[in-house]
DNA sequence: ATATAATTTTAGACAAACCTAAAAAATTGT
DNA sequence: ACAATTTTTTAGGTTTGTCTAAAATTATAT
């Protein structure tokens, strides 16, 4: 497999990641940026291969193969974004381009021996889950703070936009993963949020809201 | 800089190492294991980039600019070969291969952060020295056994050829940098030499000879 | 010195990954 | 329903790095 092509894999991989449905050219063109030509040769070459399913004009899907494929490079991926940011100490927001690079270097033994020396992490800086060598993970039951109601408690475990714009936000507003928070009000007219945290309670806006993930804790 | 580019680049340093005149084509062919005709062209577009003096049929030589690439790539080489096998627990008959992929991975803020997280070492675990970031390096004065007269110690600091097929050997041999040994004896016929080691004394023949490198203990 | 051999370069092709412009198909609005 | 718009594909080209075969140059041997 060529750099290139796992890229694709990739790009089609997040793209089908939540709406199962078959994923646009002008989708994987804007996510790749490249032109939705470019994206149509690639495709067609990807489905000769059998990674994917094609039908002229239909879209795109990944195959099983596919899938397991994709899986195996996000693995590795999330594992130097973790090695990057656990014994290098970058911090999270500047670890993406790099694990970019690193998530193409081809050895088994590597992320094998990689894994074991950050002692198997279950999910990397962001709060997104590593998937095993068979491209088992657990998909935990998080959820974005726009969509739960007033009153939930929960441990922040994530971030669904991960661009070093957002994460420097975080940081700036002191908002980092294992922390408590608790919804306190939303603001109907423009969906911002008021919650609690250890330093008091702060307004983020439904942008903000949209982009953090909550995993619920039970209020007994 | 491609992949491709920086290879090249990195092979006619290492082939004008040592001898230090021009490089002849079929030379960086057979190491690079592709055609003359390939690095012709090649040898071209590094001219034209003022990485090398080429002149036609005349071999080709880097230039101040071609070597400080080769060293920053090779820098790079050398330490992701030290943290594998300082950190990741690879043999150093194994990271070769790999380092060869990583060395080419983009990011001065990688390399910053992994040569202080290995603890700015010195050498690879072949003995070879690793440049600073301005490609300097102490070139130690070291020499090949065959090269040495009978009755000289010293301390094994390196091995000229680092093919997994050679460090193998040694290790079945229990030979291993930062053994000291003394050179007991040369037999003229076939030039293999005889020298002790903390578990006795082994004959060695002239092709090991030839790729161990001493680093000479004064005999006071 | 000159024929022979080896080395190096050139000429022309090819695959991978991209592009632009035009054609084809699907979707949308009225 | 069907014209207009959007999406997708095709056709034809470019760049990078490779190749084979042939030509040019340099080195070697008698
Ligand atoms: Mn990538
Ligand atoms: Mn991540
Ligand atoms: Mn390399
Ligand atoms: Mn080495």
């Amino acid at each position: 497999m060529t750099l290139s092509e796992e890229d694709y894999i990739k790009s089609i991989y997040h793209l089908s990641e939540f709406n199962s449905k078959s994923v646009a050219t002008n989708a994987i063109a804007e996510q790749m940026k490249t032109k939705p030509s470019s994206v149509t040769d690639m495709v067609k070459k990807l489905s000769e291969k059998s990674l994917v399913n094609y039908k002229k004009y239909q879209g795109v899907s990944l195959s099983e193969k596919g899938r397991l494929v994709a899986l195996s490079i996000i693995r590795k991926h999330r594992l130097w974004e973790v090695f990057l940011v656990d014994k290098l100490n970058f911090s999270w927001d500047e670890v993406h381009v790099v694990a970019e690079q690193l998530e193409h270097i081809k050895s088994d033994a590597l992320i094998d021996k990689l894994d074991a020396h950050l002692g198997y992490p279950k999910v990397d800086p962001h709060g997104d889950p590593i998937p095993n060598k068979d491209g088992v993970f657990t998909k935990s039951v998080k959820k974005l703070i726009s969509e739960l109601p007033v009153g939930s408690q929960g441990v922040c475990v994530g971030v669904n936009d991960s661009s070093a714009a957002f994460l420097k936000f975080l940081d700036k507003n002191k908002i980092a993963l294992g922390d408590t928070f608790k919804i306190l009000e939303r603001e109907e007219f423009d969906g911002s949020v008021t919650i609690s945290t250890r330093s008091g309670s702060i307004n983020i806006s439904k942008q903000i809201a949209t982009n953090l993930f909550l995993e619920i804790v039970d209020e007994e």
